[in-house]
DNA sequence: AAATACGCTTGATAAAAGTCAATCTATTTT
DNA sequence: AAAATAGATTGACTTTTATCAAGCGTATTT
């Protein structure tokens, strides 16, 4: 039997709600289990994103690829975060995004009009909805405030005091395309720092 | 008597749903009509942001100031937008930018509080807000996007495409900050894609 | 009408970041 | 264990963007 506990977890601590008995086993009906293993893709460029999935266990990174062929990360995925391109996986078209694990990935996966039919009715789901939109809303402000306003070392040493975590877990060539730097620079950058 | 009927559309047409006469008298209620001048401003730097503000009429420009003194324009917002830092709204917090009228504001404006209590019950608004919550998130991927994989020549151009209206409507020193970069430098853009 | 602000442009120079190539190390994979 | 791959670093050089300064029109203000 898979780990739904973390779901569940997850939308109380979110929502401040507690989940009932029955609750629970409509998730447990609805979303569906799957490993994907590292390496592999859960969407491919040009593909609709059908699935949005909680992350139990695992690692991802969502890129695109310009036309010289080089990577940008437009996001790092753990555990207890959503895996989707929303644009895709809210109007059914075609993603521009490819999101692959960078580690075994355990994932619980569910539809769009799954979630609208059966999980949204749940209190506890909307309210946790509600105040994820809230706390991306913010994020998605400072990481562009931080893009417009800040140099590379600034947003690094942002990077370094909000998720440090990150900076152990990845390699630093990632860090990098996801600060919208080059590995050479964020290499360089580092050194620097260290005086 | 304020005109009301802008955010009734708006409402409306986010939503999908129809807004009753009862409805109607709820927002007539509690969201208060403000005119803001030209220059003025509806927050600055370390206050809260009670209020938001649907723009009924006017425009404005989210900002912070760097130690150099620097303006950086995270947000250009015109009619049919709210405006807010939804960081400190929501959470109350003091206020890292500065929103300042660029032309004369006529606003609806609301705290967060009566929204909760009132005007969020109604289910057209709270559809909307869900309708709303998509876009945000989805434009706010695409901006993120084009700034850590994009020059300023390419982002200038996406902006010249995605909102014609905002190259018309603001100088271009307003566009170049909201680019992330100088006014001499979206010059020369501009200048050498003449060719 | 004169004075002032503002916005845009251009030139010279500097700083930040990218590109290409080489090397080194530490994992993985075979 | 050997081979292959992935990640990090460094050097030389280029491109992109910022900075500072000046000049020029056009609104606005007085």
């Amino acid at each position: 039997m898979h780990n739904f506990q973390a779901l569940f977890d997850y939308v109380q601590k979110l929502s401040g709600e507690t989940l009932s008995a029955d609750d629970r086993q409509v998730f447990i009906t609805h979303f569906k289990p799957k490993k994907i293993r590292k390496r592999q893709y859960f969407l491919q460029e040009g593909d609709v994103c059908k699935y949005t999935g909680f992350i139990v266990k695992g690692a991802a990174k969502t890129f695109t690829v310009d036309e010289k062929g080089h990577e940008h990360i437009l996001k790092l995925s753990i555990e207890n975060w959503w895996l989707a391109d929303f644009e895709s996986f809210y109007k059914l078209t075609p993603s521009r995004f490819n999101i692959e694990a960078l580690e075994d990935l355990e994932i619980l996966q569910i539809t769009h009009s799954l979630v609208e039919e059966f999980i949204r009715p749940i209190p506890a789901f909307s309210a946790m909805q509600n105040v994820l939109s809230q706390n991306n809303t913010i994020a998605a402000q400072k990481r562009m405030q931080s893009s417009i306003s800040q140099t590379g070392e600034e947003r690094f040493q942002e990077l370094v005091n909000d998720y440090p975590h990150f900076i152990q877990r990845f390699p630093q060539n990632l860090i990098a395309s996801y600060l919208g730097l080059t590995p050479e620079t964020l290499s360089r950058i580092r050194k620097n720092a260290l005086k």
